[in-house]
DNA sequence: TGGCAGTATTTACAGCGTCAACATGGAGAG
DNA sequence: CTCTCCATGTTGACGCTGTAAATACTGCCA
């Protein structure tokens, strides 16, 4: 913990590679979200303090203030860089499967729990009412519709071929609330307590499979 | 806000209906995890504080502790009436349709949907990850553990007549995912971003036939 | 009646988010 | 090359928070 301060330090006294590099301390706004998505994960989100984040990235408590109307705005900082993880790794994975929309589909389902598994605390920012959807920043309102694109343009790619003839809008929320109801009950510990023995992970592609069949038996 | 502290004296000082009535307040617990309840819905979750509940009771900003270890476990209590309150109305939803396992998951998932929709907050509260599953009060656990048995028996009992023949675990997975996957999208305003004339609860039973039906072509 | 145990209060402390006043130093103008 | 300006960073203060310790109150049982 003392460590990334120091790590934080010598990053931004050494390798400018941003080249915003400007004044006193050199791109702090970047340090201050990178330092506190380190401490958001170690601490979890009620525990993430803003003076702590400048004591962290090694500037007075009143600092970040010249980069964030508050520390709410710091948040959903943190948040969008999240949002636009996803969409980096959503669109690998259409990228690797160019002509597959079924496993476009289960990749990105794989992908978004992943993210959650990986980073906990973040997702529970992302998703977990920290951030009122009604005074949210414009950027990060950006992120959030970008990174879900990418979500309803893997589906829409796949309904010629793959689905049934069922309006886009259902499908995106059968799907998506679906792999989104999984990845916040697997970090919230739900899946865990009904089995000890399951793995999400393992978890997500039988699930979709089974939604694309269908729970039910036919023609009832 | 004020009317709140003074209602709550009135009804501590002449409803002693619980009979639990002791000592200087009369079942002040009870009475903390009421207004903590009303506090949460109107402030929201990190804006809650101890201090404020207690005022609201009509008590010191410390009496609180003779009754909550801490802050947490006041939390938890709240969050634990939220599963008891979702429960009582899973068991409503089974005694009115008896013989209709498949109505009985479509009702449940409605109430379950609903019971987030109205009291948002408490909703964000229960899943959001503002209490560790790991060092939760066993309270707490049972009356998470006991709702979401509802949910699995409701599906159980729909085992012969109406689901293919898939492990119950796989059904529960899918059916709860998307349920709570919806509900925590609907709640974090991401349908009324995907179509601000979507209504949530018309939503809901669509969702779940499409899921029993499947949403790929048949035999692929 | 006395004392005890459970209940509530008072006081104190460190940490928090935020505001206002002040300091500093790099860039652009002359 | 120097000066000046203003974006950036600091200091100090405020009221709020959670919680610990010491103290006071009150109804019940001996």
């Amino acid at each position: 913990m003392r460590n990334v301060a120091a790590v934080n330090m010598l990053y931004d006294a050494f390798m400018p590679e941003t080249g915003k590099r400007s004044y006193h301390h050199g791109d702090l706004r970047a340090s201050l979200v990178k330092t506190a998505a380190q401490l958001l994960e170690k601490k979890g989100v009620s525990a993430l303090s803003l003076r702590r984040v400048a004591r962290e990235a090694g500037v007075s408590h009143t600092a970040p203030y010249r980069h964030f109307r508050d520390k709410q705005a710091l948040l959903e900082a943190v948040a969008a860089s999240g949002f636009e993880a996803l969409e980096a790794r959503l669109d690998e994975v259409v990228e690797k499967h160019p002509d597959d929309a079924r496993r476009q589909i289960i990749e990105a389902s794989r992908v978004y729990l992943d993210e959650t598994l990986t980073h906990p605390e973040r997702a529970h920012l992302m998703f977990g009412g920290f951030i009122d959807p009604e005074t949210r920043s414009a950027t990060l309102s950006e992120a959030i519709e970008s990174s879900f694109m990418k979500f309803v343009e893997a589906i829409r790619r796949g309904e010629e071929s793959l689905f049934r003839d069922l309006p886009t809008r259902d499908l995106v929320i059968a799907l998506w609330s679906a792999i989104h109801g999984l990845a916040l009950l697997a970090i919230g510990g739900r899946i865990r307590d009904m089995d000890p023995e399951l793995d999400p992970n393992a978890l997500v592609e039988r699930m979709v499979e089974n939604l694309f069949a269908g729970l039910a038996k036919p023609q009832t």
